[in-house]
DNA sequence: TATTGTTATACTCTATAACTATA
DNA sequence: TATAGTTATAGAGTATAACAATA
């Protein structure tokens, strides 16, 4: 009866302080969840403007170029010309960026482990069946993190 | 293999979107969630000092003052004199803040009842279930939502 | 005239620390 | 000397709007 008890509550509970252990983990890297999101998805389309793959996170122009600012100071990532169209800047990951890519994925894989460590490989597949069988499930842009994109976006 | 696949990616994703409905279908009564944490707490306590209250929810003195100015503004919660501590005050539900408290009880479950639509009870228990037995549920503050505490407390 | 990236600004949220009145 | 509540202040994070270069 009380909102502690049912499903809605308990997941959103859950998913806050798996989000906060995701970022302590990606903090000896140097990394924040929101560098490893915008990491994730240079790599995933490379050459992108700022601006497109903004668009596609829902993250607003002003709040990619410091974020983008960030990566690029760390050696991540680079900021290259565009023969095409001197007003945007393609994106690409350097060799660090896709050595230091490698290693927040094996911090993500043993994350998921540790989470899942008292469920059988069967329960594990059961439970996401039944996680992406619940309403709001449908909802979700597939690998990106709401938390870390614009409130207002996501919204909309 | 990326994080974009696992159980904990989706916990965190579908936490971050139910709470920012829970916080959409509360709108409508005036109240924003921590609002409601509070008025919640108050009602099994009552009589409670703000700190001891703050103390129990992790959210620190001086943002107390605020949610209880808001909670007291609109009617919902009253601070009495504590007859043996003239600096304390014990804080009651108003009988508005009953009413105030039974309809967002019913929000919650009509929320909840949404949530788990296609789901049938059994299966509704199975999920309760196997979420309890991830590693980081054991953690869990009973019916204290983090998200709306400090994040500074809920990491000690 | 529209668009890319950038900068400037303002706003929200929150914690820390000072302050008062009691204890 | 310590504690309850309050107020003041400062910091982080973020969006909106203005701006310069280019289309």
């Amino acid at each position: 009866m009380s909102p502690g008890a049912g499903v809605g509550f308990l997941i959103s509970q859950l998913g806050y302080v798996i989000s906060g252990r995701f970022k302590d983990l990606l903090a000896p890297l140097g990394l924040e969840p929101r560098q490893f999101l915008v990491l994730r998805h240079v790599a995933q389309a490379q050459g992108s403007s700022q601006q497109a793959l903004g668009k596609a996170l829902r993250i607003p122009p002003s709040r990619m170029v410091s974020i983008v600012d960030s990566l690029e100071r760390r050696g991540l990532v680079e900021r290259r010309a565009n023969p095409t169209d001197r007003r945007a800047r393609a994106l690409h990951l350097t060799p660090e960026g896709r050595r230091m890519l490698a290693r927040t994925f094996k911090v993500a894989v043993e994350h998921e482990r540790a989470i899942c460590a008292d469920l059988s490989p069967a329960e594990r597949e059961m439970l996401v069946g039944m996680l992406r069988r619940l309403t709001l499930a449908r909802q979700l842009v597939p690998g990106v993190h709401p938390a870390l994109t614009s409130e207002e976006a996501a919204a909309s």
